[in-house]
Formats: structure tokens, C-alpha cells, sequence
RNA sequence: GGCGGCGUAGCCAAGUGGACCAAGGCAAGGGUUUGCAAAACCCUCAUUCACGGGUUCGAAUCCCGUCGCCGCCUCCA
């Protein structure tokens, strides 16, 4: 049985769909003006996962992450510049352009961890109409003013306002300056739609005159265009508790008169070092710099292996990010992949044969372990935990020296496909075989083959050079008891 | 100031009232194996869960207090 935890409430619940077998989950995207950085591959590598887990289970899910090609503002909620068009001003481009080449960018980064694209990914320039037509609702219901071309949320008129984070209207009073907002009834209220100054890029035509959509406004729009007036999982950073959820809560329950969210899944934050990462701190983190083992990280993290750090720790906990924590969980990870190569390349020669009933066994525990793990609230660490044990009892097995037949190895490569690679995605078709084109690979083996006659002729000298020579290339070479393997690092 | 979270071995990190567990990984030490190396496996590595009280038959897990760290309250995954 699944529970999950639900911000609103502050509760682990058991999880259970609107719809009996479909389950519409909305993720918060980025915003597309620069390239994505450690935080994000948290974030979306968590709800990858969440996301494969429950199509794991059996529901039939539909994934919708939004992309913010509208520039949300620099300064303030309803103050300052459009990051968007800040950006394409200084790049001398179309603001058009930056959404397109960071978007781009973006998929580039997310299809480098495995993470699977969502089922739609709207953009918030592509909504619109869709964006005004809520507006005009919640005009017409009283919970929205206009003046002079822009238009306020009413937060006093949704009694509701601040479930989701805890905040009571007057605590929210208090803490704001008095000469602030003039314009506004009440300091919280929030922007559904901005009149355009002169030198504004991205502007569009409205009731209201010329203009562009608030930022809350967006996701509860395309939510509730591709999944319905109530989804039954919205997930996002924390930071968006408030007030970017609560002013969807606020915005969507007004309008539809139905709940707008059953379960609110927020995740934790990435610290690197320990610190809050920033650009103003000089420690901010881009997935392309830490790919490319370019400073603060100064080592390169193979994608698989954020993605594995990632999973390691339980999404609703911070994740530090530094040199010692991904170089352990690199370790880890080839540990599992020279298992996962151990039983493919087993599984090629193997005589056919029923699984012994100690195999079978085995992998029916770890099945039933790690549904138990994900089943809490998704607990990607514990899984982990599972997948290392298991991973210890296979090589017991296979270092024993018996030969396994086919259906043992089916078995347990069964449980790595699956759960190793469906569910949390860490394990791929590539994991554990030698890559490389076939030419490289006929290479490889002639000089192996070689070193292997001088080897018998007790030559090591010779035989460790071209090892050695071999390791420089990148290509790893390991002498087993079925003679030697090789692999790519 | 308001709201929320965290503090588990050298490091990373699960566990959130009990009995097969203070998981699992990294590092370290010892061993098996190996021409050497690597890989893999075995053994060792927290009688203890920041600290002090309390509740309970029983707490790392609940309550109170202290100390320390962090996030949000402006855009941010």
C-alpha cells in the first residue's frame, strides 16, 4: 500500500486516486533563461522516479510539467523585469529564442540522467487565452479587481488563502511595509495579469489592454487544461510552497469551486558543501559544468552517478552536494554495474534450466523489499539499500562457481531491468556491456588475445604494458576466471 | 520577528514506539582469490542515535528544555 507525504496536512496518507486507476500528476518546470543547474536534476530526477514507481504499480499516469517561456519578474511578484527578456536583450535575441535554446538545453540535460520526458510539456506562451479566460472567471466571481490595466487576486475573498504553507492573512499583514502596494486592497494580493510597460518584449492582448499573465497563473491553467479541476499529485521545490502553491490553491479553488490538489509533494533543497547554493555565492552548480568536472565540483560526474547520488537520499531531505559524497556513490554505482555485466554476459552462454529455489527466493525478497521501501513515501535510499544487498548476494552467487541456468539469470536480470532500471532508472540496455564501435571492439580483443599467449608463456612484463596501455585509452581491462573482460570507463 | 525542517559511526545515508537487525554505500584494517593488479566475496568497524529532563512495561523514534545547523517569508527546483 502506498503513503505518501502531503504537505497539505503535513502527513503521511495512504495514496489513493481520484480516478480508480489514472493518476494526473503536475510537476512545476523551469523557467527557461538559463542552463539548469544541480537543484534542478533533484527535483526532476525525484518526480522521474515518483512517476515511474506508480506506473510500476499499474496506474495509468499522465505527467504534465509546464515550461515558463513567459519571463516571471526579476524583482518582485509584480515589480521589476522579465528574467526572459532581460536575458534576450543582452543576448541581443528574440526572447522567443532564449526560451527555445534553454528549453533545448534543458531536455539535453534531463535526457543525459534518464530522466523520461512528462507526457506533455506545455508552454505558458502557448496558454494564453487559456490564462485571460481564467482571469475573466475570477472577475466574475468577485474574487479578482482591476486597476489601470492590471489585475489582483482578492485574497480576502478565499477564506482558504495560506492552507498550504500555514500563513494567516493578518501574520502576512505584519510583516509588510506600509508604503508598499498602494494599489492593491490587501498587501498579499497577488497578480493574475500585468499591464506592459513600453519597453516590456513579451506582451499580449487582453480585456485589460496590453499585458502579460502573472506567474502563479500559468500552472493552474495547464493543469487543469490537460489533467482537470483536480489533479490528484502537484509536486514542486519547496521554496514554492509559498507563495507560488498556495496562490494556485487560491486562484483554481476559487474559479472551479473544487479542490484543486489531493496530495502536495514538495522536495528538498541541494546545498553544496553545506552551503545554500547561489549564484551570489560564487557556488552555483550548472549539470553541464558538473558533467564537465569544471569548478566548483573540479571532478566530472558521470550523469548516471548524480542521478544515483540523487536517488540515495530521500527526496524530502536536503542533498549536499560534495566531492567525497559523489565519489562514494560513484564507487557504488560500479559496483552494481559489474554485477548487472557479470549477469548479461552469463546470460549469453547460459544452459537452459529452471532457477534453483535459493534464487528464486532471493529475488522475491528483494522484490517484495523494495516495493516495501518505495511504498513509503517513495524511499529512493532504502531502495538503494535493497538494490546493494541484493547486488551482494548475486556476485555470492555467481563467485561460487556453479553454473547458473538461463532461468536463474532471467531472474535476477529480471529484478535489475526492472526495478534497477524501469523504477528508478540507474541501470540502461548500455549497463555493463562493452561499448564501442565493432572495429574498436575486434581491437580490443586481438590484443587482449595476445596478451593472454604471453601471459601463458609467463611473460607478464609485456602483458602489463599493454594493460597499461589499454587503461590509458579509457579501457579497463579485468582477468576473471573465464579469462579477461574489458569495459569502457 | 513569523512559518517549517534537521542534528544517527571518519564520510554519505535509511530507520520515526518493541521482538532477525541501529539498513545500505564509501573510507579504513584483516583475510580468501590472483603471476601481479583489478573485480568480487568473508570478517572487523555506533551497547548507541546532539545534549538534559520527562511520558511508557519499552524510545533513535512521543513530549518539554538547551545547544548547533538549515530552508522559506522577494524570483528560484
Amino acid at each position: 500500500m502506498l503513503k505518501v507525504y502531503n504537505s497539505l496536512g503535513r502527513k503521511l496518507q495512504e495514496f489513493e486516486p481520484l480516478h480508480e486507476n489514472s493518476v494526473g500528476v503536475y510537476v512545476c518546470g523551469p523557467t527557461v533563461y538559463g542552463h539548469s543547474h544541480i537543484g534542478h536534476a533533484k527535483s526532476y530526477v525525484s518526480f522521474d522516479v515518483i512517476v515511474r514507481y506508480l506506473r510500476y504499480l499499474g496506474y495509468n499516469v499522465r505527467y504534465v510539467q509546464n515550461i515558463t517561456d513567459v519571463g516571471h519578474l526579476t524583482d518582485d511578484a509584480d515589480e521589476g523585469e522579465d528574467k526572459v527578456g532581460v536575458k534576450a536583450r543582452q543576448m541581443g535575441v528574440q526572447p522567443m529564442e532564449v526560451a527555445e535554446r534553454y528549453t533545448r538545453s534543458y531536455f539535453e540535460d534531463m535526457d543525459a540522467l534518464n530522466v523520461r520526458r512528462p507526457d506533455i510539456c506545455p508552454r505558458a506562451t502557448g496558454h494564453i487565452p487559456q490564462q485571460i479566460k481564467l482571469v475573466k472567471t475570477l472577475l466574475e466571481k468577485g474574487h479578482a479587481y482591476e486597476v489601470e490595466g492590471n489585475v489582483y487576486f482578492d485574497v480576502e475573498s478565499f477564506p482558504d488563502y495560506g492552507k498550504l504553507s500555514g500563513r494567516s492573512l493578518d501574520e502576512m499583514m505584519e510583516g509588510v511595509r506600509v508604503e508598499a502596494r498602494g494599489e492593491k486592497r490587501h498587501p498579499a494580493d497577488f497578480a493574475l495579469w500585468k499591464k506592459a510597460d513600453e519597453g516590456h518584449l513579451m506582451r499580449w492582448d487582453s480585456p485589460w489592454g496590453i499585458g502579460f499573465p502573472g506567474w502563479h497563473l500559468e500552472c493552474s491553467v495547464m493543469s487543469m487544461e490537460y489533467i482537470g479541476p483536480t489533479l490528484d499529485i502537484h509536486g514542486g521545490g519547496l521554496e514554492n510552497v509559498f507563495p507560488h502553491h498556495d496562490d494556485e490553491i487560491a486562484q483554481s479553488e476559487a474559479a472551479t469551486g473544487e479542490p484543486f490538489v489531493r496530495y502536495w509533494l514538495h522536495n528538498n533543497m541541494v546545498t553544496v558543501n553545506g552551503q545554500k547554493m547561489g549564484k551570489s555565492l560564487g557556488n552555483f552548480i550548472t549539470l553541464k559544468d558538473a558533467f564537465a568536472g569544471l569548478p566548483p565540483l573540479e571532478r566530472s560526474v558521470r550523469p548516471m552517478v548524480m542521478r544515483y547520488f540523487i536517488l540515495t537520499s530521500h527526496y524530502r531531505s536536503p542533498l549536499d552536494f560534495s566531492v567525497e559524497a559523489l565519489e562514494g556513490a560513484e564507487k557504488a554505482l560500479q559496483r552494481i554495474e559489474n554485477t548487472v555485466g557479470r549477469v548479461r554476459r552469463a546470460l549469453e552462454g547460459a544452459p537452459a534450466g529452471e532457477a534453483p529455489d535459493e534464487v528464486t527466493r532471493l529475488v522475491d525478497e528483494a522484490r517484495e523489499s523494495f516495493g516495501t521501501e518505495m511504498d513509503n513515501d517513495f524511499n529512493t535510499a532504502g531502495a538503494i539499500g535493497v538494490l546493494n544487498t541484493f547486488t551482494r548476494d548475486v556476485n555470492r552467487l555467481l563467485d561460487a562457481g556453479e553454473v547458473l541456468p538461463r532461468e536463474a539469470l532471467e531472474a535476477v536480470g529480471g529484478f535489475y531491468d526492472e526495478l534497477g532500471g524501469d523504477v528508478l532508472g540507474i541501470i540502461t540496455e548500455e549497463t555493463g556491456r562493452q561499448a564501442g564501435g565493432e572495429v574498436t571492439g575486434e581491437l580490443v580483443e586481438t590484443l587482449l588475445e595476445v596478451r593472454s599467449r604471453l601471459r601463458e608463456a609467463s611473460q607478464y612484463e609485456l602483458a602489463d604494458t599493454i594493460r597499461d596501455r589499454l587503461e590509458e585509452l579509457g579501457i579497463e581491462v579485468q582477468d576473471g576466471p573465464e579469462g579477461p573482460e574489458w569495459r569502457f570507463r
